[in-house]
DNA sequence: GTGGTCTAGACCACA
DNA sequence: GTGGTCTAGACCACA
C-alpha cells in the first residue's frame, strides 16, 4: 500500500478515504485483517498515532472492527455500508452543488455525460494494461 | 446578505465562494460597490479580519478592486473571469472525481441526468416564487 | 475546575464524565463558552491533546460545539441531551445488571431504597454545609 | 458455555465475572471440576493465555483451586465468598454511584422499585421455560 | 488566542 | 505482536 498525500486535506482523512475506496474496489473483504497500526505507519511513513486516528474513524463509521491485542478487521458488509453512505451524500449534497455549478457556468449535462463515457473507456483500457503488466 | 457557515471549509473561503456565486447570478455587476469590510462583518456576525481575508482573496483573483479610502468594487468582467476559472477546475478536477465516485458506487449517468432536469425545473419554480415575493 | 484522576478509566473519558455532570448540575448552560483546550490542560495538569480528545468526544455526542479560532461552547439543550442518554443506558443496561446482581446476592430492594433516602439526606446536609462555608 | 464479549472490559475479567455468576447461580458447586484451560479457550474462541489469566484471577480470589496435573476445581464455599465480596463492593461503590446518577437524572426510587418487580417476574417466567426445555 | 493535526516516542494491558 | 493512551512539543491556519 502506497499513498501520496495531499496538502489540502488532513492526512488521517486521506487514509480513511483511501481505505474506503480500497474496500469499494473489492481489495479487502469482510472479516479480513488489515495491517496493524504500526505496520501501516511504517509503510505510509507516518506516525502510528495518525494511522490510529484513521482506524478510529473507520471504526466509528462501522467499517472496521478491532479486537484488542489481535488487530483490526474489515466489518462484514463494509463495502455496502460505504456505498450506501456515499450514495446518500452524493445524491443529497454533491449532485445539487454540482448542478448549481453547472447552471451558473452554463454547462449542459450532455457535455458532462460525454465526458463520462470517455472516462470509463479510458479506465477500462488502463485496467487492461495493468492486468497485462501483472502477467 | 445572510450566510450559514459550514465547518468543513474555512469561513473566509466560504465567503469568497458565496460572493462569487452572487456575482455569477448577476446580483452584483462590474464597478458596483460592495459592502465595507466592517459592515459585512457585522452582517455576517464574523470577525472583520475574516471578511478582510475574503476581500484580499477576491482581489488577488482579479474579481474585486480596492480603491483607497473609497471601498471595494466588483472588477469589470468579474463574472466572466469566475466562470472561466470555475469551468477549468470543474472539467479538470471535479468531473474526474465525480466520475470516479459514480463508477465506485455503481451510479449510472442516466440517473444523474434525470436528477439534473428535476433540479432545474424545481429551481425555476423557486425563482418564480422568489421573484413574485419581491414584487 | 479541579479533578482527581482515577486509574481505572482513561483520563479523557473521566474529563468527559466530569464535564457532563458539571452540565447536569447546571454549572454550565447552553451557549456558554468553556475553557480553551490549553487553559483546561494547564488547569488539570494534563497534556492539551488529552483535553482535545475529551472535547472531541463531547462534540461527537452533540454536547459541545466548536468554532475554529474562537473556542468551544456548550450546545443548547446539552443538559437534556445528557440526561436523556444517561436515562436510556441507566434503564436499559445499568438497572438490569443491578437487578441481576441483587437477585444473585439476595439483596432485597427495600434495603437499597432505605440507602437511597439516607444518601439524599446526607447530600442535602453537605450542600448546606458547602453553602454555609461560602458565606 | 457460550459468551458474548464486550469491548469495554477486558476479556479475561469478563470470563471471571461470567464464571462467578455461574457459581452464584449454583451451576458449579464446591470441588466440582471446571473445564481445562485449553478446552475452555476453544469453546470461547479465545487465546488460551486469556483463559489462563481468568483462572489465575479466580485462584487469587480463592474461588478456584489448582491441582497440578489434574485440573482446576471450584473451591468449597466459593459461592459464599463471591457473594460476600460482591455485597461489599455493591454497597460501598455501586450503590453510591447509582444514587448519584439517579439524583442527577431525576429518577425516583419508586420507578426503580417497579422495574425490579417487573424484572424478577420476567426472570421467573424465563426460568420456567428454560427448565421445561431441559426436561 | 484558539482549534487542529502531527511527530517522536514511551508505557501499559492484553492476546 | 497489537491496540490504546498519554506526554512533550511543534507548526499551521484562522479569528
Amino acid at each position: 500500500m502506497t499513498m501520496e498525500f495531499n496538502d489540502k486535506q488532513t492526512i488521517y482523512l486521506q487514509i480513511v478515504d483511501y481505505m474506503e475506496e480500497h474496500i469499494l474496489e473489492g481489495a479487502w473483504k469482510g472479516d479480513e485483517k488489515i495491517p496493524s497500526v504500526r505496520d501501516l505507519a511504517v509503510e505510509l511513513q507516518v506516525n502510528p498515532n495518525t494511522v490510529m486516528r484513521a482506524y478510529e474513524q473507520l471504526q466509528q463509521r462501522g467499517i472496521v472492527q478491532n479486537r484488542r491485542g489481535v488487530g483490526h478487521f474489515i466489518a462484514p458488509g463494509a463495502a455496502d455500508l460505504i456505498r450506501k453512505k456515499r450514495r446518500e451524500t452524493f445524491i443529497g449534497q454533491e449532485l445539487p452543488r454540482l448542478f448549481r455549478q453547472m447552471s451558473l457556468m452554463n454547462i449542459r449535462p450532455e457535455e458532462v455525460m460525454t465526458g463520462y463515457h470517455q472516462f470509463t473507456d479510458a479506465k477500462n483500457k488502463t485496467k487492461n494494461i495493468e492486468t497485462d503488466e501483472k502477467k
